[in-house]
DNA sequence: TCTACCCTCTGTAGGAACTACAGACTCAAC
DNA sequence: GTTGAGTCTGTAGTTCCTACAGAGGGTAGA
């Protein structure tokens, strides 16, 4: 059984010790064992942490990892949950690209504009000033 | 001088009450004049509400759009530093699309594997268990 | 043994951009 | 007179951390 303590595990999982008191704090992380005052933790604990962050990276949210860690350590693993987890978090992921998409063009045209320096105004505010909405999906 | 109660100003710029009197607060807008207690509000300030919405809109900070109110109301319009701004602004939306697109992939590929059904564990958990970082940029 | 230094502890506050109340007041219509 | 809608202030919650403050613990060198 190897000790690891806090400072170890976040060198390990290049988290931040203050997100992983964090994380036991939410009850996303069990609470460890003690050595004295002193948290230790295993190697299961470095793969729950590494699984976390992976899936921060990926943009889940901490509800949605919980959901997923709940199923990861399941008797009988509820793969298709996990699937519908995955397609509906692609679902927003494809959504923000659209917006950001549009968001991109709108800005590229008013520097473009302004490089162009052939506008009476001042690009950028008059976009905004007058703009019509990009109706960007709710989130 | 046409006076705007808070109500009618939200609707006009479809922007929430609380938003409003959130934007007073923080001094994105001027302290209005009062009729009682009432705020008392003007075209200006559906225009104003206008510009800070179609900021955000596009990305904005509230930090950024103060700066841009800064250069509209000026009399020598700085058209250079709202350029700048936006520029800046056009970087990070790009880096975002780019890592989004990164999460795209992993995601999509991730929920194709789970549809085939060919694999041995479920394909999500695999990934969040063993999968390389991404690498996305800090932000 | 003393000191320096690093690690860890708990608990709380802050940041971004809102949103959601609670509890009170005002005003117009019926 | 009373109902209902609108408004007021002030505070707390949301998400995902991050940054302290102030204390205690453990080891290495002088």
């Amino acid at each position: 059984m190897e000790a690891i303590a806090i400072g170890e595990l976040s060198r390990r999982t290049r988290c931040n010790i203050e997100t992983i008191r964090y994380y036991e704090r939410i009850g996303l992380l069990p609470m460890p064992a003690r050595r004295g005052r002193y948290r230790s933790f295993g190697l299961a604990d470095v793969a729950r942490v590494h699984f976390v962050r992976r899936a921060r990276e990926l943009g889940f949210t901490l509800d949605e990892i919980r959901a997923l860690l709940g199923i990861a350590t399941a008797e009988d693993m509820a793969c298709g949950d996990a699937r519908e987890i995955a397609a509906s978090h692609l679902r927003q992921v494809r959504a923000r690209i659209t917006d950001l998409r549009r968001m991109e063009r709108v800005l590229a045209d008013t520097v473009r504009a302004c490089d162009a320096g052939d506008q009476v105004g001042c690009p950028l505010i008059t976009t905004l000033s007058a703009a019509a909405q990009l109706g960007l999906s709710r989130r």
